[in-house]
DNA sequence: CGATAAGTAGTCAAATTTGAATATAATAAT
DNA sequence: ATTATTATATTCAAATTTGACTACTTATCG
């Protein structure tokens, strides 16, 4: 998943250190969408530099604190960056939805304790909708038309899937 | 990804070597929702193995062939697979979407080029959604209820998307 | 006031995933 | 007839991801 462009992508925006890139994305709610371990950042900004797309413009040595280490996106980055922003549109959403593969197997599962472990994802979507609804409109006017766009999206893919899962309870899986 | 699900699951219907599995992910048409390499694969048959949770059954030498290794699963692995279906039936679908990312940063890219590229990805997508519902047709009855219900919800997922991404472009990225 | 949590900034070994390479046989195409 | 492709079956080094750990500072709470 593509670290890259995030890094790429804030970047554009000025100098920063990949700490503060970790909380550009809790502030951004990007984190909804946006799962990875600290330690990948790092490594995308290793490479990044590795291979020219970035460079160090400075490091701040707080005293007693770690340094921070301040990067700005090169000329050979920012035309990386358009390239993946193209690449990323084209990818298709994945279907490697993890339910599929239980699906798969459901033939060989107690139908009550499926039933139990679906419950518990349809409460876990429910919640997540209704959190990102509640954004939607509190901050209505105030996002940006790409936070308002994959807000929708976000939604949309909920509500399918709440759906669908409310309609494999229905069917009792399948007996 | 839960490879080992899709192991032990394959298992829980009789002894198989690895490349029967995957050739069974390719027949069973799960190759649109596992998505992993053929190494991934041979590392899971390890892990499960050094963990008791399969145990070698036999070893094929057929003159002039790579050896076969016969897996079949334990009463530990049983169990194991019971867990895990459980646990992958509570997992929330992945909201990770590229395309998310890519919005993020979509005021810095080309309207023009970006047009372009999402024509592409909706091609794809409306190719794969008219794959899906010719199989849900053509196979109708011959379809086991995992099968058939997975089937709606993947085609679901994809016309929610289709609507989400065609609207994007009407919207003309913001502008 | 002292303990305890939460924030700052990053490192590193271990686990996992990828993708190319190996080596042979059978089938299809020109 | 010979070249090319597909199928069989797996291995392994390299790339990537994870998650635990360090080490210090600032709030928080009874």
């Amino acid at each position: 998943m593509s670290l890259k462009l995030l890094v790429l992508g804030l970047l554009m925006e000025g100098e920063k250190h990949p700490y503060e890139v970790q909380q550009q994305v809790k502030a951004r709610g990007m984190d909804c969408y946006m799962k990875y371990a600290k330690g990948s950042l790092y490594y995308a900004f290793d490479q990044l530099e590795k291979s020219g797309m970035i460079e160090v413009k400075e490091v701040i040595r707080e005293t007693n604190r770690p340094d921070k280490t301040l990067y700005g996106i090169t000329e050979k980055g920012e035309e990386q960056f358009q390239q993946l922003l193209l690449e990323e549109l084209q990818k298709p959403m994945q279907l490697t939805h993890p339910i599929y593969a239980a699906l798969t197997f459901a033939s060989y599962g107690d139908p009550q304790k499926m039933d139990e472990a679906l419950e518990v994802n349809i409460q876990e979507v429910r919640r997540l909708a209704g959190l990102l609804e509640s954004i939607q409109e509190e901050k209505r006017e105030r996002l940006s038309w790409g936070a308002r766009t994959i807000l929708i999206g976000a939604i949309e893919h909920l509500h399918a899937e709440m759906r669908w899962m409310e309609r494999i309870r229905e069917e009792a899986w399948g007996r």
